[in-house]
DNA sequence: CCCGATAGTTCCATTATTCAGAACTCAATT
DNA sequence: AATTGAGTTCTGAATAATGGAACTATCGGG
């Protein structure tokens, strides 16, 4: 991750319909707190919150009973380990994840490099699996974070999927952040999905941190339930151009055997 | 309400307070679907969730809107994206895992087995971190997950750390299954508290599964707001009994080093 | 020791959400 | 066409959330 994200909320405040009841309350909370830097005091959330006293004080008690926010000793906000809890389940089960698991080991063995699963969700990427090499690695490091779409090479590949008024929503939707002199403009990212359509691979040239590459392809389901895509990641100086060019169609065939195996794995009723 | 009531109701999480009105009827849902084999069928999760059904598509409808749960192209329900987004920057962030990081990547050198670091919450452990050795890792495989307290190193040894009362309050909540011939019953478990105070480590001698062991120290804070452990974990092959007690005094140590951290990251108020 | 801030908690009449159950739609079966 | 199963929508009534103010710490000076 970037060093400093400052206070750039690239949320989807943009559509922001209504709320959810009682539910979409505490779960602006609860964004508040697991978006900050560190534990948030009592007033720090009030100053963001926008809720008088009284209220958030119950909303924050109610939220800390079930465990998705912790009080530490000195009367600070934390999230809460139910929120571990919750996603182990729901990543060890996911269907998508299942499915993708066998051939993202291939491409890993294939390619040396490290292999990613990411989804759309909304304006962003979420990793949902990632297959390094052989280092003990970070685990969380990666899976579940979510990314910016317009300059990673999943991000754009599940882009180039969808159609052109959700294209255009989404694009809109982001505040385009300049992370390396490569990082894309609304008007190049334009053009590059209309590339991408026609061959199939997205790549990331250092567009979002300097002497990182990818090549990435997407990954969806028909009815477009699921809009994501698979990359192999590296560092520049082995992902020169012409090995890009080279995994371009190994990236392509996994993102196709993914496809096969969600049509028959989640296709018939069951 | 209506004539079925008795219901299994043996969940882990059973006998708390009070309810936390309306999120904790949502997140009773959640638990539901996260806790199943699979997706869910509205139907499904009406026979187990005890709600009327006008309630629970409401309810149902607000957790899917906020992305806690997915609706699948064939209706059932699934765990949501948003839990992975959520845990991610919690883990990410948790004061704890910070500070044991290093001691955990150091004790893992000296042994060469897999590390883990383990939280109390409840009647579980919860995983917060797991170093292995070389092999490219399933990264949720651990962390996060919920595990017995009576049959794992770390359990046992986060349960010495506390006092008789709520000991005993654990200990007669939680219904021991037994996993293999080694697994403890409350009887054979308090004795083994007491050993664990007095020596300082916990053992599991394949109490959980068979031809795994491991040595465990407790980890907690002085006002027990974190009560947890580190383990050695490995299989009984390499995990000789003479190696446990070899280990035995570097994993109490590593645990000295992580609670240090803690007094000096945690202590004053910042 | 008291003053004035700053920080967090509790109370309670008012109001907005949620609730429950029935009526309704839609699709497959017979 | 009639029946069943699955899911959705609608309603007054019940309940939980709200927000403002009053209350209690806790702290740092003077």
């Amino acid at each position: 991750m970037s060093a400093t994200d400052g206070d750039i909320m690239d949320k989807n405040e943009a559509a922001d319909k209504r709320e959810t009841g009682t539910l979409g309350k505490l779960m602006v909370l609860l964004d508040i707190v697991t978006h900050a830097d560190g534990p948030m005091r009592f007033t720090d959330i009030l100053a963001v919150a926008g809720q008088p006293r009284g209220t958030l004080h119950r909303q924050l008690g109610h939220l800390t009973e079930e465990g998705l926010l912790e009080v530490l000793a000195d009367g600070r906000y934390a999230p809460g380990l139910r929120l571990l809890d919750l996603a182990s389940r729901s990543w060890a089960r996911n269907e998508f994840r299942l499915i993708a698991e066998p051939h993202l080991n291939a491409l890993q063995q294939l390619t040396g490099e490290t292999v990613h699963l990411g989804v759309l969700r909304g304006a962003s990427v979420i990793y949902l699996d990632k297959v390094e090499g052989s280092q003990p690695v970070r685990m969380y490091s990666q899976i579940g974070n979510a990314s910016p779409i317009y300059c990673t090479g999943v991000g754009k590949a599940a882009l180039s999927a969808l159609p052109d008024d959700r294209l255009d929503a989404i694009i809109s939707s982001v505040s385009f952040q300049h992370f390396t002199e490569n990082t894309l403009t609304p008007e190049t990212l334009r053009r590059e999905i209309a590339d991408i359509r026609r061959s199939g691979n997205a790549f990331d040239r250092e567009e979002h941190e300097v002497g990182i590459r990818c090549v990435a392809a997407p990954v969806f389901s028909e009815d477009l339930s699921f809009v994501g895509g698979v990359s192999v990641t590296g560092p520049a100086y082995r992902l020169t151009f012409e090995r890009l060019e080279e995994w371009a169609l190994p990236v392509r065939g996994a993102a196709q055997s993914i496809m096969s195996g969600m049509r028959i794995g989640l296709g018939p009723r069951r």
